[in-house]
DNA sequence: CGATGACCGAATGAGCTCATTTGGTCACGA
DNA sequence: TCGTGACCAAATGAGCTCATTCGGTCATCG
């Protein structure tokens, strides 16, 4: 809508994400906020009507170009998207982005006291929900075994994921492998862990890729709108309802 | 040595492990266990020279345990033991030590202070070197791929075994799967992710097992070693040196 | 001589004070 | 009309007190 509006809001919304990453959120006043992004603290409050929604907006911006750039690599290749390249990229993407790992880890010393709040994330929930419908698909379209429960192997991805960024830091430095190499191992074995023998036709590995484009797009589309919500002014609530 | 000497110290070890597990590590005073076990504070003297060493005695019994458990899975099948039999037993066998889970996960609401100190778990260090050891015979035979280096393989690992026990908890009700079902499926999932693609020999897979035994067997081993130690009395600490 | 529990200094933590900071508001001015 | 920063009530946290608890010792007892 409004050009230098949203330009500040994201200015403001960078400042945010910068101090929150080297002090923790606990640390990070509105004061400090709007003073390193040149604007006084009443100013970010025509934004957002609490730090609690500010920092929503700040998580839901970093989904959607966490999103984006899975997306945007999925694309890149002319080959079909499979789960296995999804998980890699999806994993390398967080890692890339500080502040979503912090919460998906729930890294107290960054996200302070919003560690141990009862409500979990909600966007991780849609994201689970999501990708069991995606799952379901692939095991439909024989491109996953699905001699095993649906619980079970999304139970092994999320493990597999929570391990690839929990381990890691706990190996001795001796092993420790680069992140792209683990990357690709991590996909390897999901390919592996579901691979479900027989042999796929070239219309159903298609319509796989297109599941998955789909999945990650409909995430993507889904994150953008929250993140319009979130920065669509300071009754930002009220829109909220409709979902 | 000592068999009443012994019966006492294990039944302050009893103790101890329950009130930590119901109360946290911070919470449990000596005097606790030792009203508890039936005997006065002096007497766990006699057998620890601090809070700490009764500590370290207990989870080292719980390690011995642990190993002991999984040896004898191992042991209780005819078929060649295998690593990703090894990783299951182990998994499982975690599970059901809440004192050790709650170690390896660092939950300070049971270890308490504990969890933040510097030295890492010297045990586990142990084991991982073991283990890394035992990795590469495995690929000399010829039973594990050796087209990835050990370190992404060594993580690779990690990230299951960590994930195994962190991920469940974060998972919506609906999709939460049985511990055992879970376990196979990790199984399933490292057979594949290692398998070399070539036969093997059923000497080599002979060879595999026996390594597979000497290394959990040398684990126990070395597990028992240094429970003994702790056992011996207050001076523990001295006849630590040699190792 | 092994076991005890009274005893000691140190650590803990609950409770309090009080100055500072913070989230959030709003009258004012550009 | 939009942005500002002075302003306020509430929250925070540093500093302190002090009773209690704790880890660890040791003279004493059976």
């Amino acid at each position: 809508m409004n050009a230098p509006r949203d330009e500040r809001a994201h200015r403001i919304l960078d400042t945010a994400g910068a101090l929150i990453l080297r002090w923790g959120y606990d640390k990070t006043s509105i004061d400090d906020i709007a003073r390193t992004a040149g604007v006084a603290k009443g100013t970010v409050y025509l934004h957002w009507k609490s730090r609690d929604a500010l920092f929503v907006a700040l998580l839901r911006r970093e989904r959607v170009e966490l999103l984006g750039e899975v997306v945007e690599q999925l694309a890149g290749t002319p080959s079909p998207a499979t789960l296995p390249d999804l998980l890699k990229h999806f994993a390398l993407a967080v890692l890339r982005r500080p502040l979503l790992k912090a919460v998906l880890l729930r890294d107290m010393s960054v996200i302070g006291k919003l560690a141990r709040r009862e409500r979990g994330d909600e966007a991780r929930d849609r994201l689970q929900d999501g990708f069991v419908r995606y799952l379901k698909e692939l095991r439909e379209l024989g491109l996953v075994r699905a001699d095993v429960t649906m619980g079970a192997q999304a139970s092994l991805v999320a493990s597999l994921m929570v391990g690839f960024f929990v381990a890691p830091p706990m190996m001795p430095k001796a092993l420790s492998s680069s992140e792209d190499e683990l990357a690709d191992l991590l996909a390897d074995t999901v390919r592996r862990a579901f691979d479900p023998g027989k042999r796929q036709s070239k219309a159903d590995i298609e319509a796989g890729s297109r599941a998955t484009r789909r999945y990650v797009e409909d995430a993507l589309e889904t994150a953008h709108q929250k993140l319009a919500i979130a920065l669509s002014g300071p009754q930002a609530a009220d829109e909220e309802v409709q979902r």
